[in-house]
DNA sequence: GCGCCAATGTGTGCAATGCTCACATTATAA
DNA sequence: TTATAATGTGAGCATTGCACACATTGGCGC
């Protein structure tokens, strides 16, 4: 007769998934720099050398959870895209929110497509693609609204959609800051609250802004 | 007689200075995530305890580099505001191009500035009023503009200029990630270099599109 | 000059980490 | 059923951040 209490089988099942979500959980909470393997072994119930027989290296596990995370970007950019399908512009601003929307309710997930100094993607092709797969989900809505005469002609798609992807990205780069900077005290004008403040609360008329980058007037 | 080969007196001199210098060498050339403390006092030639009668932790290290660099970066800045004074189009475009060009020569600064998982802006207001300083130079230059009735004035002056730093931090973010990216093969249509491409070469281009963000029509 | 003290530098030690290697257990498929 | 690959274990190594007690020294009041 086994004991009641469910003793955990020597294999865990579902490592693998397990130590990317708990990776998650724990950036999100604590920080990245925080995150060891070890405690993620430790808090998943399993060796501290386990991990590695599904990850050859923490950065490797970054990567993994950065190209994941990549996948599931791109599905929400899509589905929002999808819901605006009869405006250019509309669809252009829906998808900067959602862009902005997404990376804040996954925080920990988009500072690993962006912190250069935890993930090395010249060493994840398979990484590289996925990054490649989000961000033609806007070039195809740029070109797009190249072909229906609304968006600027005189560069090419990919010079457009890369200064509109500049734009959303560095707002939501900011954004990512406010929680630590809404700290801020100790002089009288404070600006980059203020600013940040301002970016938060707006972000669907800063996104209109923003396809003034790239209107063809 | 002392011996002839210089050796070193019991204090360094100039040692915060110096492991300051080490570390941003250290970060350009090996990468933030292979520095320590360690390493940079053997570098220097100190023993391992030193750095920490400078710098309380490693992160305050961290800190005072980016605070430094900050001040660095804001005179850089306002320099090429100075020598664009009369047009305030040609300003922002110059402090724009000024401040993606300063970014890719520092990027272990710049690193600094937004790579949250290294820097705790929130322990160091000090760090925090030199950001802001940096920030108050395109500011003032917003401001100037829509008091020349030049940019729009539907929104703060807080708000254009965070929605144009939006712009330029994340052109900038995304060039420092040109050059692992440009290893990048493996499919045939490379939209993500194809586009980094272009941002890298036509930066000014790029920047008069962002003028666009705010001007009035 | 002199002596004292704060500033600066040293050596040792501890707990934690990433990762390696040899070994144990289990699933699966021939 | 049994070989083999997949998965998990445990001990161990080098390295790190940082704390603590101690050493050296420059500068300041006298």
């Amino acid at each position: 007769m086994p004991p009641t209490t469910p003793k955990r089988a020597y294999h865990h099942g579902d490592l693998r998934q397990s130590l990317m979500d708990a990776a998650c959980r724990h950036m999100r909470e604590e920080g990245v720099e925080q995150l060891s393997l070890r405690g993620l072994a430790r808090e998943v119930g399993v060796s501290q050398t386990a991990p590695y027989r599904h990850f050859e290296s923490k950065n490797a596990l970054f990567a993994a959870i950065a190209t994941w995370g990549f996948e599931l970007m791109a599905e929400h950019l899509r589905q929002a895209r999808d819901q605006h399908a009869e405006d250019v512009e509309e669809a252009f601003v829906e998808i900067g929110v959602a862009y902005v929307e997404w990376a804040l309710q996954n925080p920990e997930k988009y500072q690993l497509f962006f912190d250069s100094s935890l993930v090395d993607f010249s060493e994840y092709i398979e990484l590289q693609i996925a990054g490649t797969q989000a961000f033609e989900v806007l070039l195809g809505l740029v070109r797009r609204g190249q072909e229906e005469g609304v968006f600027a002609d005189h560069m090419s798609a990919e010079a457009l959609a890369g200064a509109t992807w500049s734009s959303v990205h560095g707002m939501t780069s900011l954004l990512q800051k406010n929680t630590p900077m809404d700290k801020f005290t100790g002089r009288e004008e404070q600006s980059v609250p203020t600013a940040l403040g301002a970016l938060a609360t707006n972000r669907r008329e800063i996104m209109k802004l923003f396809v003034n980058t790239i209107r063809k007037y």
